[in-house]
DNA sequence: CGTCGAATTGATGTCATTCAACTACAGTGG
DNA sequence: CCACTGTAGTTGAATGACATCAATTCGACG
């Protein structure tokens, strides 16, 4: 069985094996077939999410029935609405799986056992959720100030996997363009002869 | 003297007067003047801020020598390139006071006592954060699918007071327009008898 | 009153959207 | 095995939203 969400606390939270231990019986996880919903808009979301494999996307449906995709989450990387977890409020987000994924639910008493256990999980608990900040506010400034063809070099130069395992019609929402335009800003990329 | 942030901390945090007389040594405030940088692009900003009066401003300025502000901050805001505290990294942002402003200067030792001295402070910390990070997906959504209209609308639903305290080519930088754009969205607005 | 930056207005340009047509390909059922 | 269907991606032409540039106007302040 997979088990890199143990193997991700030990690298980066420098929890140690006993730890861990402790720490087993918090630990759940879940699979979800690929179209299936982690999380749903309206709903109380009760868990995050760490992707130990697979590929999910974190989404809103605007009031003209279109999807704007807020984050894709690879495995090794955490996702969901925390603030529905935690705030126990209704979530404005859907969350559903891209490709076939195995996911660890977080929830309030996994984290606050882990806090419980190892001080330094606290530490990186809180490091991890600077620098979402720090991505988030990267990502605002390039919205703000970059045009769709820097966006998406941009959007290759951070997620160069991604590029190939995600439908271009869901980069587009990604990076707040139609399909037909990133299209089209391929086309002009590849007149220019760039290599991906 | 203004002592907002000890209130903020009892309020909030839920400190006792007990802990915040412990605090009290690593509390440290500062003054500037409207027009005066709290921090600048390319050092290391050595603490994140508690804005007690005045407003201040988070903004980059791009290769093209736009400026684009990130985050608002007036009092009882926290602000700050946080990141840049934390990973003691170079910072990507300038602050500066768009108001004569006073603030608490919070850096990692700060952070640690005031942790160590109340355990509903690490809570409440958290919260923030998970606050913050709510609001910047917001906005995301908001930058990749409605117009400036709407966005402008978000705005002054959001920041009613800032409408009043911002001059407008900040507030256009903020939703990511140019200030000839916002003039014409507001004189639209005014043709159908909006009331802010 | 004169000055300087902020805000407005108009004319024009650019980038991305929209809508529609068309291609490519994968899955389904006859 | 081939026709049928549906979804992704591409392309073109027309439109729309916002940007740019330039010319005023407004308003605070010395």
């Amino acid at each position: 069985m997979n088990n890199s969400f143990a193997t991700y606390l030990k690298n980066n939270a420098k929890m140690t094996d006993q730890q861990l231990e402790q720490l087993e019986g918090a630990i759940v996880k879940k699979t979800f077939q690929k179209g299936q919903f982690l999380s749903q808009k309206d709903s109380i979301c009760k868990h995050a999410f760490f992707v130990e494999s697979g590929l999910v996307r974190l989404y809103t449906i605007d009031s003209n029935g279109k999807e704007h995709v807020i984050q894709f989450a690879p495995e090794n990387w955490f996702t969901g609405d925390r603030s529905s977890v935690y705030f126990n409020e209704i979530s404005e987000y859907y969350i559903d799986a891209i490709e076939d994924t195995t996911v660890v639910l977080l929830d309030a008493n996994f984290n606050n056992r882990a806090i419980e256990i190892s001080p330094e999980f606290r530490i990186y608990n809180e490091k991890l959720l600077q620098n979402h900040i720090r991505h988030l506010q990267k990502r605002i400034s390039m919205l703000i100030g970059a045009s769709a063809e820097e966006r998406y070099l941009d959007f290759i130069d951070l997620y160069p996997d991604l590029t190939l395992r995600v439908p271009q019609w869901m980069i587009a929402s990604f990076l707040g363009i139609t399909p037909e335009s990133l299209s089209r800003v391929r086309k002009e990329l590849a007149r220019r002869n760039f290599r991906p």
